[in-house]
DNA sequence: CCGTTGTAGATGCATTTGCATGTATCATGC
DNA sequence: GCATGATACATGCAAATGCATCTACAACGG
């Protein structure tokens, strides 16, 4: 938990100083990149990202506020919506990448030999189970 | 990232099912029940927690109304508090500690075997550097 | 002494989160 | 086809957090 915080921390901070936007935002756009058509079902990225469904639409507000995604209807089913990547959307999952990767490096790389890595991320998935 | 969310998750859930409140609370308790008298500084509880100034402050006052603490004047330094720990403060930690305890065996100990966790362990302190 | 700078802790205000509930739509069983 | 319960998403309100700043006191340099 300590060692989450701490990281966790310092990444934020990274992108702060970059002037970017908070991780969560990353998480969005990079699940919206990756999905066909760069759209996705607000219950998607809820799954995909783990966020509180109520945190999450108000993410969504926040970030359709900067034009980052935009809201659509979604046929066949009358209560869904279809979240969908905009251009500047993609041009900031772009921006935010550059310096989130660096300090994962920093931060995480920097820190662990490859074969590390691969213990922690095969601890950590034992304890999702 | 996502296996301290989803395991803090579960151990704040537990806790709150057992009308207990969150982690936090928790840290402060221990630290100041370690601590020589059961009292300790803002400032130290604040190093030891990880806990923002700010956010321990107001912490504190919450606290504090819950009678789990109580603070008092520190001679030797008028701007300096002690944050004492108070009977109700005892025994809460104690009750927590029952719930959290259980807490982290079911998310944590059960995935686990000892040299796991011992593994796990020392990779995370290779990022705290 | 006195002014300046530093440190401990508190607090006002904006933003974010959590929780419960609301609204709209869909699916199912009768 | 219509009540009943479930699902998708939004939202009002309270609580927690972040950020900047404030107050009070300490320390230091002249």
């Amino acid at each position: 938990m300590r060692t989450q915080r701490v990281v966790l921390g310092a990444i934020e901070q990274d992108l702060k100083s970059a002037a970017l936007p908070p991780l969560g935002w990353y998480d969005v756009l990079l699940e919206l990149s990756r999905a066909a058509d760069e759209r996705l079902r607000p219950y998607e990225i809820e799954e995909r990202t783990l966020l509180a469904q109520h945190n999450l639409s108000r993410l969504l507000d926040r970030m359709e506020r900067m034009n980052l995604v935009r809201r659509e209807a979604f046929d066949g089913d009358g209560r869904g919506r279809w979240v969908v990547l905009t251009e500047a959307g993609r041009s900031m999952q772009t921006r935010m990448w550059a310096v989130y990767a660096a300090s994962i490096q920093a931060h995480l790389g920097a820190h662990l030999t490859d074969s590390d890595a691969e213990g922690l991320s095969a601890l950590l998935a034992k304890l999702m189970r």
